[in-house]
DNA sequence: GGTATAATTTAGACTAGTCTAAAAATTTGT
DNA sequence: ACAAATTTTTAGACTAGTCTAAATTATACC
């Protein structure tokens, strides 16, 4: 009970959290964390001992890792306070979808449940956050996002624009630019063979193209 | 230019800047500093050192510290963001004003200048926190508050109360307990002078008395 | 003014978190 | 199955921030 865990520790277990789920494993390997959090492999493996000393981690050297249960839920909890702080920055203060990233690495270290619990209802208890992510409940548990990617559905149809599974600034400020947000209908009109492009409309409005990029980064269900 | 300055660094000159103001002197001793931040002598001459190397401080061995215009700028800064964000706590997620300090302890090093001119125009540009302390304004200006504690008053007649010099949670708690916050007029029937006791009226209720440590402890102006 | 006391700094050590270089284990390819 | 390539761990070093104990400087008092 009650072990401290130190911010860098909280950000080792959410990449591992989140690089398990990247690729349907439930081993993470060092160069998997190492790539994702810019430290070098050494460093790593001296944190997963840390971490497995703590009993947040289940780690066999060489072998990869996987989160505990209360490894997981350290992660959960992480997780639900950045995409709240995330609503917070969109919804009240108007940041960009596209601003809010980096100050949310901040904000969701803050160690307060009362702040948390209250900032969620004061956001009126949102499910999704400006980038259509899932926001964990105070439970820890998770709403599995069902939708995929716009290339995956090769099919002329109606869709809603309910996420994007790349987060770069640059991407979303594109998004924006070609006047798409999330919950926008994306009527797709040709899939082009040739070079997997997409001819849609927005809503209605004039058709344009969708690079292949583009619709592999979209995640998209089919409309009602 | 943007020397990174850390956390730890920005509690030692919010300290130094306390300090400074608290004792009227522009001379901060090594031990006021390791009092106040529960640290040991020797800690802070580390950490003088290091500052007076990024300039921040002026630091002559044995002879005490004081702020060069960097560091009071990076601590009024500081200082602004605690205060922001506790009316934030207080005004926008309904905390009570003795619960809000070690939550602003942790959101005041948030860095982010753009959120922080956005959260200052959420909350109505405030120029008070919840303890009635002044928010220095975006280029690090300063209302010197020229209120007095009630106890320096020795007068009967009415007063507006406008602030705390004494923060903390048991002493809140205790003005919350007999009914009076910020704003409210305190009415000096009698001044005791065999304990310096008060006898007041707080907006017209009916009358109680008031130790000299509590009229020590909150600021009054002379009502208008 | 000289000594006792208090304040401050120095010296040396420890932890968390990082690195580089080298060693060891695992995986891949023939 | 074994050598080469890749991955991972170990060893040793560094910084920031902290400590205790000892040395030094300042101050207070007679
Ligand atoms: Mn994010
Ligand atoms: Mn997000
Ligand atoms: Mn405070
Ligand atoms: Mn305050």
């Amino acid at each position: 009970m009650c072990v401290i865990i130190s911010l860098t520790e909280e950000n080792y277990l959410k990449a591992i959290y989140t690089l398990s789920h990247l690729f349907e494993e439930s081993e993470v390997s060092t160069n998997q964390i190492s790539d994702h959090l810019n430290n070098k492999a050494a460093t790593v493996t001296d944190m997963l001992k840390r971490l497995a000393e703590k009993k947040l981690i289940h780690y066999i050297p060489y072998q990869g890792v996987k989160l505990t249960e209360k490894g997981r839920q350290t992660a959960i909890k992480v997780i639900r306070k950045h995409r709240l702080w995330e609503v917070f920055l969109v919804d009240k203060l108007q940041f960009k979808w596209d601003e809010v990233h980096e100050i949310a690495e901040q904000l969701e270290h803050i160690n307060s449940d009362e702040l948390i619990q209250r900032l969620d209802k004061f956001l009126g208890k949102p499910k999704f956050d400006p980038h259509g992510d899932p926001i964990p409940d105070a439970n820890g548990l998770l709403n599995i996002v069902k939708a995929l990617p716009l290339n995956q559905h090769k099919a002329k149809g109606n869709f809603t624009f309910v996420g994007v599974c790349e987060h770069s600034k640059t991407f979303l400020q594109h998004l924006t630019s070609i006047g798409l947000k999330i919950g926008d209908v994306i009527k797709v009109e040709e899939v082009n063979e040739f070079d997997n492009s997409f001819k849609v409309k927005i809503n209605k409005n004039n058709s344009q193209f969708f690079s292949n990029k583009v619709a592999s980064s979209i995640l998209v269900e089919v409309k009602k």
